[in-house]
This record gives structure tokens, sequence and C-alpha cells, in this order.
DNA sequence: CAGTCCATGTAAGAAGTTACATGATTCT
DNA sequence: AGAATCATGTAACTTCTTACATGGACTG
């Protein structure tokens, strides 16, 4: 999914794996996210499959290496992406927690559910953010990455809903 | 966390390895889940920690290996499980997919998500089985394993109706 | 001139899965 | 009798993160 994600933003222009990992900061790390540790490798083992190739820059006394996607690398990320999506289940280790609350006191039950809450309120706040900037930038509604986008919208406003009901049913 | 929310199934009653891994695919799979391969080890971790004991049985010809929660045990779990609630991301794959959608043709794209969808609706039928099946085993709906299992079906609905939504504005 | 950002990379370790190995019991 | 389920466990592997190591450029 990693090599898939990177092969994904390099299928716009050549980028480095420090501006992978912005992309990813900024777009889509409510969904996906990597670190450094993990991009570096990727992109050795993406040129080593002749997926990618590097062509190191220098500007003034800036050095980065840009990487731009072959045509092995399009015809693999296209052939990935044609296929069926896979819905892998993810862990939601919060409700590990809050499935074990039976043994907590209900007063520190509910505590912990409000600050959970805002916790969420903040997560919400990031994505409406990216929301707003996305609308600016391409002044259009109309493409996929601004969907996934609304589906983070959707996606922390129903978990919001819940906990604020389970709040509300325990007072 | 895996071995948090093997503390919490012993807070129940003693169980064996194989127990554990039956409470998390009927109660939990759907935002937790392991492998044998990953609780075997935990149990023999928690065990060398002092937070389990182990007792041998032997009924009839049918081997099983007891593990009950110690007092070290659910002072640590207890101590666990009144820390604030972490929220952490996780990977949604689905959406690395559906952020590059506009390489594909609008009616694959269609067509994709139609069948994701498709699965979506499976997964929130399994949920709710689960919903059908605590309730009438409980015959309760105020308790916290129950609220964690509305939440699945809050979660899909809300990515039923995005999905819904978008395939609406791609025809 | 200290702190932050830009930029690349490695090594160690965490946390898990898959596949294998074993063997009894129960169901059809 | 064969398949499925019960039951435990290990070894190899995957995949990722954290922490470290390095160094130049920009900013206040």
């Amino acid at each position: 999914m990693l090599e898939n994600i990177m092969l994904g933003f390099l299928m716009q222009k050549e980028m480095s794996g420090y501006d992978l990992k912005q992309w990813m900061a900024e777009c889509t790390s409510y969904f996906f996210d990597a670190s450094f540790g993990s991009i570096y490798p990727a992109l050795k083992r993406m040129e080593d499959k002749g997926y990618i190739v590097c062509r190191e820059t220098v500007e003034g006394s800036k050095f980065k290496k840009l990487y731009s996607i072959t045509e092995a690398g399009k015809s693999y990320f296209l052939g990935w992406l044609e296929k069926p999506i896979t819905f892998t289940k993810s862990n939601h280790s919060y409700l590990v927690n809050i499935y074990f609350y039976n043994h907590l006191p209900i007063e520190k039950a509910t505590a912990n559910l409000k600050q959970f809450a805002e916790v969420l309120e903040q997560h919400m706040n990031e994505v409406n953010m990216q929301k707003e900037q996305t609308e600016k930038t391409y002044n259009t509604k109309n493409n996929f990455r601004y969907s996934t986008i609304i589906c983070g919208i959707y996606y922390f406003q129903s978990i919001i809903d819940w906990c604020n009901d389970l709040i509300k049913h325990l007072e």
C-alpha cells in the first residue's frame, strides 16, 4: 500500500522522499501516513524494481533526489488501481477501551468519553481545514481527492455523534 | 493493546488462548482482532510478568490451558483503562485507492465503488447480526459492549452513505 | 547564534501475520 | 472414513516506527 500511494503521488510530478512525506501529511494523513524510515527504503526498492528513476539535483547548494515514475511504474500502478477495492479491517483501538468501561466508575467513564470527544473534535477540525484548503486550491468539489476528505468528515462526525449519544445516555 | 484486550476478557473468567481468539472473533473483530501467532506468545509474556496464571486442565481427554488474571494483572488493567483514551489514526487503505480514482475511466471507478459498497453492506450485516445477538443474550441495550457495536453501525453506515453519495454524483 | 526547517539515510526493535507442525475429538 | 472443529505452539517473514546520525539553509 505504501508503494502504491507513493507511485500515485509520483503520477503528478517528480518528487523527493521529503516531498512525498509532506504530501501525505497534508492530504492523506487522516487515512494513511508513513514515516521517513519506511519512505526512503521504499524508494530504493521501487527503483530496483524499475518503477521509478532517480535524478539528483543541486539548486544552489541544496541537494535533492527527485524521483519520477517510469512506464513500468505507471502500468503497475494503474493495474493495481483498477482492481477491486479491498476492505481491510483496521484496529480502532479506542473501542477496546470503551468495550471494557463497565469496569470503570460511571463518572470516570463519562469524563474519559468527554475528553475523547474533544480529541475527536480536534481531528474533525483538521479535516475541515483540509476541506477548505482544497476548495480554495482547486475551486471545485468534483474530484476524488476532495471526496476522500468528505469521507473523513462523515467518519469523524459519526463517531462524535455516537460518543455524544453515549455520554448523554450515561448522564 | 493486544495484552490489554486479553486481560479485559480474562476479567470475566478464566480462558484458554483458543477461547480468547473466539471472543475476539465474535465480539470485537470489526475493531480489533489477532491471530493465534500473536495470542499464544502474548499469554507467555503476560505469565512471565505475573499478570496471569495458568491452570492445565484435562476434561475427559480434552487438554486445555486455562489462564486467569492475577491481582497484579487486574491492577495493571484497571490502571490502563482509566487513562485517557488515545485516538490513533488507523489506515483506511480503501481511501488510498479512491484518492487516485481520477486516473481511472469514470465507468470503471463507478463500477469499483459499487462493488465496494456491497462489501461494506456485508460488513454492516455482520455487525447488525452481532447487535441482535447481543440484544438477545443480555436483554439490554445499556452496556458498553453493546455501545461499541452501535459505533460499528454508525461507522459502516457513514461510509456506505458517503460511498453511495459519491456513486450518485458520478452518474 | 540558537532554533527550526530542509533533506537523506540506517539500525534496532516492535508488533504483528502466515504457514507450518502436531494431535485429539466431533460431526456427517 | 473424511472433514471440520478444538487446541497449542513455533519459525520465518513482513511491515512499520523510533531513534539516531549527518549536515546545510533559513530565520529571528
